[in-house]
RNA sequence: GGCGCCGUAGCCAAGUGGUAAGGCAGCGGACUGCAAAUCCGUUAUUCGGCGGUUCGAAUCCGCCCGGCGCCUCCA
């Protein structure tokens, strides 16, 4: 399997440190608002990841943190006057609801930045000792010229960064570059006492300790969104090995952004959408599949219409599974036409997780599902090897968190059943009248019906 | 200024040296009491432009045009 590194800006071969194992971090959200459509796709990107490369064997330790100290979370809070850890618990919970809603598995560990304090004093305190890090006024700073490889991973050039600066200098930082590992406390601010006075850790650290005390000093796989390039992942890289001494993560994986329009979307814009409003208006799957339906690297422009394409697309491949439901017959072998798809699938997934290409072999599936369907279900073989058929594009499409929902068992309630057989009824004696009623009736109790050359069809109303 | 990405049919989007996947929309047909869906067929001699390399280029190289991201808030 082949993934992109943003450290070499090539695909490399995925080469687990533990064989068989994968261990795994993304950065996940600073918790001071509503998460947008933008952390969606990050979402959903690395929820894709994690279970794909389960399905391809391998046992997966996802670890995903919350920031849930830092100046925007002050500021809010200061604004309604409540506690810091108010606004954290409220969006961390706010986030958790949307995570479910989106239908992404939870990680096996989602840390909270305020829960491991400790052990980013410690780290800091090697860092300290180790001359990589000096402490000025209460303040502590990774001195990043003690540090040669940085700028590595974002491409970026030690002399340019200087050169490009356009922060305020702090002139107690011996170099305009080193970054706070420990901010000293400021009054009202919530805080932590520590061996330079009562403070709070700084963005970065947060990272590289949650990381090491839940994958190791080394694991395989750290991501987040593009933006994290530069400078978190930098930073967490430089105060992480120059501890080590070794990797930190052997592959760096970035998901591109959402724009709204032709600019990104960021709060301070005021052109986020969020996550819950996206999942009300569409679906979580629709969001899904339209997301996937680009590749993960790459920019995607937010468009109402392009996910509500994408729900039609989808519902192409959940009347096939309403097909099989309906049919209520036991999966036989996979018929041997149905056999190559796994293969293509699986070849451009292995492709740096390509999931348009593995999409479109999901389409080209259900074309020869719905060419076998419509050639006549008339044998128990034909029905068996049908829903034999479903069941691999199900399992395919759940590789990538499609089709979430499976192939439901048992047919509709007996008396949708009842209604539709009284209906067909009707029509044979062509009394259109009490048809059309019949089939108002049927879709009060949630069910469409549909008259096909093969009789009534039945598909859950809105599903 | 530095680093990097992108430009493929009406729209979205794969493909990165061997002769253009897939989705949406459209068109023709089948089916049909109506409706909807489904199925079949069809829609780029061509991949922003101009040169070059090659037996062969959307894919490699050069230049140009257009869009965008990052350069210490950011998924």
């Amino acid at each position: 399997m082949k993934i992109y590194n943003t450290m070499t800006r090539s695909k490399e071969e995925l080469v687990p440190l533990v064989p068989g194992e994968v261990r795994m971090y993304s950065c996940g959200v600073t918790v001071y608002d509503l998460s947008h459509v933008g952390h969606a796709r990050m979402l959903i990107v690395f929820d894709m990841i994690a279970r794909y490369l389960r399905f391809a064997g391998y046992r997966v330790t996802f670890v995903r943190n919350f920031t849930d100290i830092d100046d925007k979370i002050i500021r809010r809070a200061n604004q309604e006057g409540v506690p810091a850890r108010e606004i954290s618990e409220r969006y961390i919970a706010a986030f958790r609801e949307d995570v479910l809603a989106l239908g992404a598995l939870p990680p096996e560990a989602e840390p909270k930045a305020t829960d491991h304090v400790p052990e980013m004093i410690g780290h800091i305190e090697r860092l300290i000792a180790a001359r990589h890090a000096y402490v000025v006024d209460g303040d502590v700073y990774f001195e990043v010229r003690s540090f040669p490889p940085y700028g590595k991973l974002s491409g970026k050039n030690l002399e340019e960064l200087l050169v490009g600066a356009r922060v305020e200098v702090d002139e107690r930082k011996r170099d305009p570059r080193d970054f706070a590992l420990w901010k000293s406390a400021k009054p009202g601010e919530p805080s932590w006492p520590s061996p330079w006075g009562p403070g709070r850790p700084g963005w970065h650290i947060e990272c590289s300790a949650m990381a090491m005390r839940y994958l190791g000093e080394s694991f395989d796989i750290h991501g987040g969104g593009e933006d994290l390039i530069f400078p978190h992942h930098e930073c967490e890289i430089a105060q992480t090995e120059a501890l080590t001494r070794k990797p930190f993560a052997r592959l760096w994986v970035h998901n591109g952004f959402i724009n709204m329009g032709k600019e990104k979307m960021s709060k301070s814009l005021g052109n986020t959408l969020a996550i819950r409003e996206v999942v009300k208006r569409h679906g979580a799957e629709a969001l899904r599949l339209w997301i996937l339906g680009t590749h993960y690297r790459h920019l995607l422009e937010w468009s109402d219409e392009r996910v509500e394409e994408a729900g039609r697309a989808l519902s192409r491949l959940t009347r096939l599974l309403d097909d099989a439901a309906a049919l209520g017959a036991a999966p036989g072998t996979l018929p041997d036409a149905f056999a190559g798809f796994a293969g293509r699938f699986t070849a451009a997934m292995n492709d740096d997780f390509n999931t348009p290409q593995a999409l479109g072999v999901l389409f080209d599936f259900s074309r020869a599902l719905s060419e076998h369907r419509d050639r006549g279900l008339t044998t128990p073989a034909a029905r068996a090897g049908f829903t034999a058929g479903v069941a691999e594009l199900v399992r395919l499409a759940g590789a990538i968190g499609l089709l979430q929902r499976g192939i439901e068992a048992g047919a509709p309630p007996a008396e949708v059943e009842r209604l539709v057989a009284e209906r067909t009824a009707a029509r044979g004696r062509r009394d259109w009248k009490r048809s059309d009623e019949l089939r108002a009736a049927i879709q009060q109790l949630g069910w469409a019906v549909e008259d096909t050359a093969n009789g009534p069809r039945l598909t859950r109303a809105g599903g």
